[in-house]
DNA sequence: AACTATTTATAAGA
DNA sequence: TTCTTATAAATAGTT
């Protein structure tokens, strides 16, 4: 329409490009509103401009975008979302396996019920178990000898305190008025 | 355009509807392939008519729907899949979260890395293992005791078939050619 | 489908 | 971008 061109190609001309695209976008759209509303019609159309920007009509009777696009994946039998789904999915069954995994490895460390057993296998957990029992034994044994020590230190420093303390006060005080008062008091003061 | 009509709005009679739908659908394809080639526009034109069929078209720059309708949600800030994804990450995180409770178990159970437990945990610990040990024990030994009645049995079965075919030999053939060798494989025969 | 009178869309220019 | 206008294109009504 309008004066002259009928070949349909790329226009080079930027200026032109961009005016020709204002105006064919509008007429496109309009044609898509007037078609939907005349017949009847389900339609989206979505568009990009050169630069990016988005321009979409969708018919007032399709309720989402969603909607259309899964009818039009059971129409065309392409699975548009294919790729994203099945990303999941491989994720999923990574996890449950290796939940399945330990569940296993985990019932056969405690033994839910004794019939899936057989004597081999019965033989290997107890064998495990007996592993598992001096791992935690000796490091029981590792943190309780530790903690002694650690015990025996404080009590040795303590001592010292004790000793220095004593020490000061018997050369500040030779004759102390309350002899028997400090001695008494003396013990609980270098425990503090 | 044409002879008449201005007013847009749903055409009653069908004939005249399917009708203005062909013309139409075709001219709004026509306008769309030539909008995207004229001025280098990623479009897609989806359209479902009444009778559910589907006419669509895509830009030759566009490598597929998706990509199109991926576009779309970026532009828009509407995951048009959202639901989908969401589903699918709480199922996830809910398999996730077994996971790691079983982990948790597991490392109770296996002693991983000493580092991280006291010494009531451990001895909570040592519990649990001597527990499972006595049950492994148990079962075991009810398994043996099993086995070994079943293979008492058999061997019981085995003997009185052995007197049994004695028997008949003798009857049969009191006084047999060649005794000697009749006794020497009597045993693997009857074990059999 | 095809025809055609008309309406619409739009290219070019402002 | 927007308006104007000459002209090409689309299409409603009809056959």
């Amino acid at each position: 329409m309008g004066r002259g061109r009928s070949e349909i190609k790329r226009i080079e001309n930027p200026t032109q490009r961009q005016s020709t695209f204002y105006k064919r976008r509008d007429g496109l759209f309009k044609k898509a509103r007037e078609l939907s509303v005349l017949c009847d019609v389900d339609l989206l159309l979505l568009l990009f401009s050169t630069s990016g920007k988005l321009y979409h009509y969708l018919s007032p009777t399709v309720p989402s975008v969603k909607e259309l696009v899964e009818r039009y994946e059971a129409a065309t039998h392409t699975k548009v979302w294919t790729d994203i789904r099945q990303e999941r999915r491989a994720e999923l069954e990574k996890v449950e396996q290796m939940c399945e995994l330990m569940e296993k490895e985990l019932r056969f460390m405690t033994v839910g019920d004794g019939e899936r057993y057989t004597v081999p296998s019965l033989e290997m957990l107890e064998h495990n178990l007996e592993a598992a029992m001096r791992k935690v034994r000796s490091e029981k044994d590792r943190k309780i000898g530790g903690e002694i020590s650690y015990l025996e230190n404080i009590i040795r420093g303590r001592q010292e305190e004790r000793y220095g303390l004593c020490d000061k006060v018997i050369y500040l005080c030779p004759h102390p008025p309350f002899s028997r008062h400090w001695s008494a008091i003396s013990v609980p003061m270098c425990v503090l």
